[in-house]
DNA sequence: TCACGTTGAGAAAACCTTTTCCCAACCGCG
DNA sequence: CGCGGTTGGGAAAAGGTTTTCTCAACGTGA
């Protein structure tokens, strides 16, 4: 027997039965020996587990799984193909399982029924201990019918089914923010403009936008509702600052619907002489980075702590998996209010 | 026996155990019927076709996967957490491997070595059939060692290892298309604004720009290194138009490394009241359509096929597993030139 | 009738690990 | 010396599927 030295890459993986019998056991005392099961001398374990380690065993993981039905996997149903709404939060749900061993399928279905199907399927026949379903939308569903799985499931950042347990950014909670910020900057005339009527995101933040201005006894404007574009953000500007009215009576904050309305208001603004944030205040949503930081100046946005929503929801899979009873709704978490220069500084400050 | 009718969702998967006796024959022959293999009349496979479907069978793909030792499932790892290169990179290679049944294993390892470690050993503990690293820079390599792993490897946008298989976009083909572009359109000072020059696409860019003047004997200008942002283009501008020479020997095209700096160029020329395309054509990298659509005039760019990129990475791997063999080298894939208005339009149209 | 080939289907091994018995040896104690 | 209890470790089943081997029945030609 030529000793081998550095434990060169095997060509094939070396088995538990080889361990075993080069430690002169058993598999089966070789299992408990390194699971940490069962009775024998210290020396004996010892001697198996250093074994182990030398030809550098690692468990078949199929195995495992086979026998313990469970398969330290899960899938991640998603149709944000190019967005970026999806990777901060997929980021997230890896990063709370991967500690736990859990590996992910990522599944990008589109909006295509079939699609969905197909790897449903599959995620099924690879005995995936649960799904996490996500969207681009907070307002609808994946085109997938996971309602009667067997396994966990748990959404994320789309529309829950009814009876399951779903994550999303508390968006009226993440407007308050902002429209509270003008408030106390000393801001009385604070518009909105946002995105398309269709989306519930939109009423949701429009809701809270009007509720905070009456709680602080400010004119509350009616929202200017568009679409989620640059254009969109210049046009708005228009029709706000091009009337005739004085410039005491135009706002001098403006609270967007996401970042790139709000890059489209501070260009505006500036081409008509308008200063950000002297004049006139903006604040925009998503805290899209690489376009927050680009505007000049830099722009105030809520931020929808999405790869902290994915933790979250990669944690409750994982507890509902091990077994933790959980009860159904939609857990609303809290956005957060990243400051640039773009809303201004306190009158004080 | 009750016949139960629509195959509601069993609680718990049915095995083939199940469909041989349900159908009175041995497991063996189960399995032979349903996989088209063995010697049995055709009424016996028909019936065990037939209670399969009944019984909404699947087989597992767990025990499969044990014995013919194959996963159907392969690793992507990636560093390029929040980046826009790895999502159509990704889309790509899931497509690509959808339709064979495989499954794609999505792993972050941002850029620690210790999470890659941990990623690698979970995936190879898991039998994935291959590897396909990539990454947000061409020209760096991932923090995991994946040179002798017993597994076929693939690398796509990212450095290879030697000896490995690689697939990246031909960013020189890439500028060769926007040079000529500006040279048919009639622009006889193009300038080269790009990144900084510790990435190996700025020199490679810079270089085919170099060699397109050239050929078209027209002023090759050095190129304007900084960084990837608006912020520079900006800057660049500056520098290239704001000199006290004449109107006719200030550049009447602009090369951006990519479309932030493009968008930034473009904001900055209007802001002098230089007309794009009229005065100055501008043409970007990356194609990042969000950005592209949103300057105005809306910006001409160079795509460089990262989807179709991702589909060649996962075809190149599933032959791989296969028992294909392949030569190692980078393969470099081309371009595409996406024309919107920035460039201009040719002088006869 | 016998030898032989074909057909249809089942038994069992294999994949790799975990876990539940089970058993032999040993110890202490009466 | 006999007995119950403990200790160290092994045999075997289980998990679900595939594949090879085996075998009985049957038909055919001599």
């Amino acid at each position: 027997m030529v000793s081998d030295a550095a434990p060169a890459p095997a060509k094939t993986p070396v088995t538990l039965r080889e361990v075993a019998s080069a430690a002169g056991v058993s598999v089966a005392t070789a299992s408990k020996a390194l699971n940490g099961q069962g009775r024998m001398t210290a020396r004996t374990r010892e001697r198996i587990r250093e074994t182990a380690q030398r030809l550098g065993f690692r468990p078949n993981s199929l195995a495992q799984s086979l026998l313990r039905k469970r398969s330290f996997t899960v899938g991640l149903l998603t149709n944000d193909t190019y967005g970026r709404f999806s990777l901060p939060l997929m980021a997230g749900v890896s990063d709370a399982l991967v500690d736990a061993g859990v590996s992910v399928f990522l599944c990008n279905v589109e909006d295509d029924q079939r699609l969905g199907q197909l790897h449903v399927e599959a995620m099924l026949d690879k005995r995936v201990d649960g799904i996490i379903a996500t969207g681009k939308r907070i307002d609808r569903h994946l085109p997938v019918d996971l309602a009667n799985l067997r396994i966990p499931v748990i959404y994320a950042f789309t529309q829950p089914d009814p009876d399951a347990i779903g994550f999303v950014s508390d968006d009226a909670g993440g407007a308050r923010l902002a429209v509270e910020q003008f408030c106390v900057l000393g801001r009385r005339r604070i518009a909105h403009v946002s995105g398309p009527a269709s989306f519930a995101v939109v009423h949701e933040r429009a809701r809270a936008y009007r509720e905070v201005l009456t709680e602080h006894s400010l004119p509350v404007a009616e929202p200017l509702l568009g679409h989620w574009s640059e254009a969109w953000g210049h046009e708005a500007v228009a029709r706000l600052f091009d009337g005739k009215a004085g410039r005491g009576e135009k706002p001098d904050a403006v609270f967007c619907g996401n970042d790139q309305i709000a890059r489209g208001v501070i260009d505006a603004l500036r081409e008509r002489g308008i200063g950000v944030p002297g004049d006139v205040g903006v604040i925009g949503f998503d805290n899209w980075e690489i376009v927050a930081e680009a505007t000049r100046p830099p722009l105030t946005s809520v931020d929808m702590n999405l790869s902290a929503l994915g933790r979250e929801a990669g944690l409750a899979l994982l507890s509902l998996v091990g077994g933790q009873p959980a009860a159904p709704g939609i857990r609303k978490l809290p956005c957060r209010l990243v400051v640039r220069q773009s809303c201004g500084r306190p009158p004080g400050g």
